[in-house]
DNA sequence: ATATCAAATATTGTATACAATTAAGCCGCA
DNA sequence: TGCGGCTTAATTGTATACAATATTTGATAT
């Protein structure tokens, strides 16, 4: 076991461990896009009633991993390919100033932790499993953005990560996935150096990198079955 | 009645019913910070179950309006002098941009509604009404985004300028409250013109005119509960 | 075979009931 | 008076029950 990486907080609660939960499982892309979700069906695989379920999906759908349509049920959200624009417009004007405010901050404690990042991003990776490394990479700008130090645009930081997590599953396009180890090293030296012009311009040419890996057009996308995906990893 | 300055979703559920009279009070002042939200209290005085009063205060509490602590209840959120710098130095980050946006696309309809706005706020102002008009002020800024045309920015704005309304309620230090019609003009005339570089500058200024007219030093908060304190051990 | 409509079923929205936790009152004591 | 410790009341967390809305099913007619 490596050392935790990011403030894991403290699911006391239900309804926490249950959003978590769902979280982890869309943004290592087991449920996808449009999938429904049952409150019902989750609530008994979680072993929770239906009100702390309802209260977990309406705080995913706060930040808009999930959609609630009234009436009919939440489902994973299918961000639109201009919903996807948009998203990485926001990433592209926020993150490069939170990297250059992590560089000239940076704890030598954090710089440990971001390498402790990209080594288990590149352990998932062999390991082949695609969905974890894509969470840890998530997690790995989630974590600059802790280091900047500026809890309101971290939080929208965090936001926009989880979502561009449902913007890769549908829109991804290069071969292989996640090539983009080095960019993050390349960052973690500069933030390690303390060089806030370099990190703040790796940054940013780190996401359009990302931008431009994606194919933005709508396409449509098919349910899955809930239970198979869930129940056997999680709980 | 004036044109609908801005769009009302639609209230159709209880829950959203709810949370806007709550976040309308909070926003006008009428709410002061820290106050705490009873489930029953607030069940009785909408005629609604616990259970809708619950999912309006959780909505809240995500957008930060209200802090739920486990267990105690919720209460009107009372921001730190660290929260109120980072929410000002988000809405400085982000909100020039999106000024400069609006006026690149603003059509005559849009202008409009955004001289019905300073209009409608000189008039809470002249009433003597200054919640109203600190709300009107706000939705000012709102509606500037929304015309700018990026749903996810604009979404972050908008929580930004609900947490600026708790910030001015207990930071703010300038005599005559929100002298700043004049700077809603120009920047309306800005955005008229299509000035893009002027529309940006413009609200540069603005902002970091309000920020300037904050208190930033922390002090004791929970004047109400401080003061009911005092009476009973006065008696 | 397909379309249409109504009953049956399933799912969500809301209210209530019970359990767990916290806050308030009370009493004795230094 | 002021401070613990206990009991009691009030409030929140969770589960369940009922109501409202959607979806499915199946029979009938074209």
């Amino acid at each position: 076991m490596q050392a935790q990486p990011i403030s894991t907080p403290k699911p006391q609660d239900a309804t926490q461990k249950v959003a978590d939960a769902l979280a982890l499982a869309i943004h290592e892309h087991r449920l996808a896009p449009s999938t429904k979700l049952g409150e019902d069906e989750i609530g008994e695989i979680y072993n929770v009633s239906r009100t702390v379920v309802r209260a977990a999906l309406q705080s995913l759908a706060h930040v808009q991993l999930v959609e609630i349509q009234r009436n009919k049920g939440a489902f994973v959200a299918s961000p639109t390919a201009r919903e996807a624009r948009e998203v990485f417009e926001a990433r592209i004007l926020l993150e490069p100033r939170t990297a250059r405010s992590a560089a000239s901050r940076a704890t030598p404690r954090d710089i440990e932790i971001l390498k402790d990042h990209i080594a288990q991003e590149h352990l998932a990776l062999d390991a082949g499993d695609q969905g974890r490394a894509l969470n840890l990479s998530g997690r790995f700008h989630i974590e600059i953005a802790r280091i900047a130090d500026q809890d309101t645009i971290s939080q929208f930081i965090e936001t926009l990560i989880a979502r561009s997590s449902l913007i890769i599953a549908l829109y991804w396009r290069r071969e292989s996935a996640l090539c983009e180890s080095h960019a993050h090293h390349a960052l973690v030296q500069s933030i390690a150096d303390g060089n806030e012009q370099n990190a703040e311009e790796l940054m940013h040419s780190h996401l359009v990198d990302l931008n431009s890996a994606l194919d933005l057009r709508d396409r449509p996308v098919q349910a899955q079955n809930l239970r198979e995906l869930l129940e056997t990893t999680d709980q």
